[in-house]
DNA sequence: CGACCGTTCCCGCTCAATGGGAGTCGTGGC
DNA sequence: GCCACGACTCCCATTGAGCGGGAACGGTCG
């Protein structure tokens, strides 16, 4: 790869720097950037200078690093993703007002679910998700959801990996999580109570394509001991009229 | 600058593959993208498998090349724009029940009015703005409230420009023009009837910061000949809760 | 069956990227 | 005012990774 003695290309240390960036860091020196990407110092500056006239990254007032908009929007606009989230937004919204409560879709990435957008209302409760987030696949509700409808062999690799407890109640015993998937295939729908969090209970339907393939999760964080029969009514409602929307008819 | 004897660095190469991806070409052979973005075949395919591998591209089923998940996932999780929308989307909601129109928001990005969400109900009229897509400032309602509020430099800038026109009623003398942000610095707002749409009128309000800088705009797409003043009385109340929501008081 | 196209593989050349180090600028502690 | 530190820029000799022309493979279409 690259002229690096490192032995890694450009592409990725374009990589490791963009993975620098987290939720809670959005803007850094260069010095900074280059430690945590493990660049020397001036390789790190000749890159991000580099990057900042190509406008995937952006200074601030103060000269710190941002990603850049640009690079948003190269992104998104041709994300296929992006079709998805805009078919299921209104109805999205529809749960989310009636519900009142955290309203998020996923998809599975990477043996992970990823969050593609989430509605909140000022007053829902707690909720760690954040859009373009991620969590396990065996913790959270929109997750299981995935995983019971994903390969076999993804569902072998989560199955015999080690299941790591977000919570004490997470599922982490296989057969355990064996049985609740099989449910989740009979049923269309998990409920989670505290397998992320200990104070609230996800639920969580699938959304499918027109083969019937599990394409995405619309789900919904309720308190603890909240009813769950309303909010599991209106996200089935929901993921069929996105599927409707989308052109997919069963 | 690369390797390469055409004397564009890797940087460079990137973005131009990743501006070979639009909003109707989501998805096209790594040929395709080499002509498209002027590399020799052999490069193209070198580079287009490098950025499959680090996650950046992605394959779909007939092997066609798609943006990655993975690039939305890093563009997004850490963009400031995404403070914005979330901040401002329980409040755009607001205004999309109650109009009933198209709603959405812009910053200023380049030069132009750069939209960062949309909501459309389903019987929601015509509407050419996509997310993350891009309209002219001069043209466009959001993009007249950014212009009107940016830096003397850019407006100047624009104003001595070419002002090309969208529709037959788009704005394209200068002196129109000075007039028009003039009074939208006065009133507060813009009601823009058939610039960018014929069959449409685009009426927006200003976002500020706590030092009263302008960072975003607020605006609905309404029928041609509907009456503004609701819809205006509803961005404003938004435009304020947005504010409020991002912690900015005044 | 032949033409075409997308793709992969190969390989020798070369020059752009590399990174250590020196130097500049700005800041904050005392 | 002085010193130490950190962020950043600039310089430059070295070198191996990127480059791309070309050959070969495989699938498709008429």
């Amino acid at each position: 790869m690259a002229n690096s003695p490192s032995g890694d290309s450009v592409t990725d240390r374009l990589v490791r720097i963009l993975e620098t960036f987290t939720p809670t860091r959005t803007a850094q020196t260069t010095a900074d950037i280059g430690r945590r990407a493990g660049l020397p110092s001036s390789s790190a500056h000749r890159i991000v200078n580099e990057l900042v006239d190509a406008g995937l990254l952006e200074r601030d007032e103060e000269r710190r690093v941002r990603v850049g908009m640009r690079l948003w929007e190269l992104a998104t606009r041709s994300s296929h993703a992006l079709r998805l989230r805009q078919a299921a937004l209104p109805y999205m919204e529809r749960v989310q007002q009636r519900v009142r409560e955290h309203t998020q879709l996923a998809i599975l990435e990477h043996d992970e679910a990823l969050f593609l957008e989430r509605l909140s209302a000022p007053d829902s409760g707690a909720n760690i998700t954040r859009v373009a987030g991620r969590l396990p696949v065996h913790a959270s509700s929109s997750g299981l959801v995935l995983l019971a409808f994903a390969s076999r062999d993804l569902q072998e690799r989560v199955l015999s990996g080690p299941l790591r407890a977000v919570t004490p109640e997470t599922i982490v015993d296989p057969a355990a999580l064996r049985r609740t998937l099989a449910e989740i295939r009979t049923l269309g729908r998990v409920v989670a109570p505290g397998y992320v969090d200990e104070v609230s209970t996800g639920v969580a339907v699938p959304v499918r394509d027109e083969t019937g393939a599990v394409i995405a999760a619309l789900s919904v964080v309720l308190p603890r001991d909240a009813e769950t029969q309303f909010a599991l009514v209106e996200l089935h409602r929901s993921a069929r009229d996105t599927e409707r929307a989308l052109g997919y008819r069963r």
